[in-house]
DNA sequence: GTCTATAGCCAGATAGAC
DNA sequence: GTCTATCTGGCTATAGAC
């Protein structure tokens, strides 16, 4: 099923490359099949069409990433010591994670080009499959920052991850030190973000 | 020349919001040339391509915005009493007035979708014609947040564009109250996008 | 499942009449 | 400056052999 080298996950791979770089419109049936070694035929006879595949491109990295932040926050919501650091923590620690394994960082970018376009289709899916957790979230932020208004606080959440998306998807140009680990830049960058969402959700 | 019916202006007008709908990939010359009626040739004629256009597209709204956002800037730069709110309301005000005259929302759009397109050309293009806005403002939040590392100041500002550009590509959605008029409206949007970058910028 | 071949369509660009 | 007509080439999708 996961098999890396099967013909539909290297399609998947070479479509969110080509997604991040190009775009949906930019990056045709061709290139994609000729950058993944496949027959161009092979694209609509494992996925149907060039939207499903695009579908498919986002369910297979937003299936784990979205557990693994429920998962995360699952282990803090409702508790009674739990800070905002902690559930922003939740939610910027896999994407993070992600963005730094493999090939995340051109799903990032693809997450950014798809929050741009404003397309309906795509918004609706998006809305369909992961909109439970962005309300989990909501919840438990509405829990944490009680004196804020609702229209106050979605508007704050929205700012926030406006700067994430756009923050994510140039990770590949935030240049690591060559005196610094791996891990400890995925540490510092973590630390930055989840400071900063702070300050704009909860400043006065 | 500014001759709002003239063919260069209503191509122009047209490209802004097919662009922003449907992307630069997506919007053909055919349903751009359609939509301002004229003929498909003169796409070429006045523009020569329709990559010129797309800089034009740009042009047309950049040079008002930038040549406003530094005469701004100019009233509090360098001077003793300015806040950072001072300089930020400076560099978002007339983003914001834009947003609400005419189809400025929609170039707004076309601006968040040219971010996330992370294209070359179009980056170098807009680096090389508006590059020193950005400079000028830095150069001024480095005066008035002198404790923050160059590195640190970078990051922070970063995370900030992220966040204006995704809100203002957005403000076609934000409702206005009927109890509230445009010009109150316009101000507390200001104030809370004021806010919350300032707070993004100086926390400790 | 994988291939070739091709249908059917739409793209950007341009030549040349007016 | 504006038009029509057309060139050339890329696109998605599919039919049908293997």
């Amino acid at each position: 099923m996961n098999n890396p080298t099967s013909t539909k996950e290297r399609i998947l791979a070479a479509a969110e490359a080509l997604f991040a770089q190009r775009g949906f419109d930019g990056a045709s049936l061709r290139q994609l099949t000729a950058s993944a070694g496949v027959n161009l035929a092979a694209v609509n006879y494992h996925f149907g069409s060039k939207e499903k595949l695009v579908e498919q491109v986002f369910k297979r990295r937003l299936d784990a990433l979205n557990q693994h932040r429920l998962a995360e926050l699952a282990k803090v919501a409702g508790q009674p010591g739990t800070t905002l650091e902690d559930v922003l923590a939740a939610y910027i620690r896999p994407a993070l994670e992600l963005s730094h394994e493999g090939n995340g960082s051109l799903f990032m970018r693809v997450l950014a080009r798809a929050f741009a376009e404003h397309d309906d289709t795509l918004r609706q899916f998006l809305s369909e499959n992961y909109g439970h957790v962005m309300r989990q979230f909501t919840a438990e932020f509405a829990r944490l920052l009680p004196h804020l208004e609702k229209a106050e606080l979605y508007w704050r959440i929205d700012l926030v991850t406006g700067a994430l998306t756009h923050a994510m998807s140039g990770f590949g140009m935030i240049q690591r030190k060559d005196n610094v680990s791996e891990q400890q830049h995925r540490e510092q960058t973590a630390a930055h973000l989840i400071r900063f969402a702070a300050a704009g959700l909860s400043h006065p």
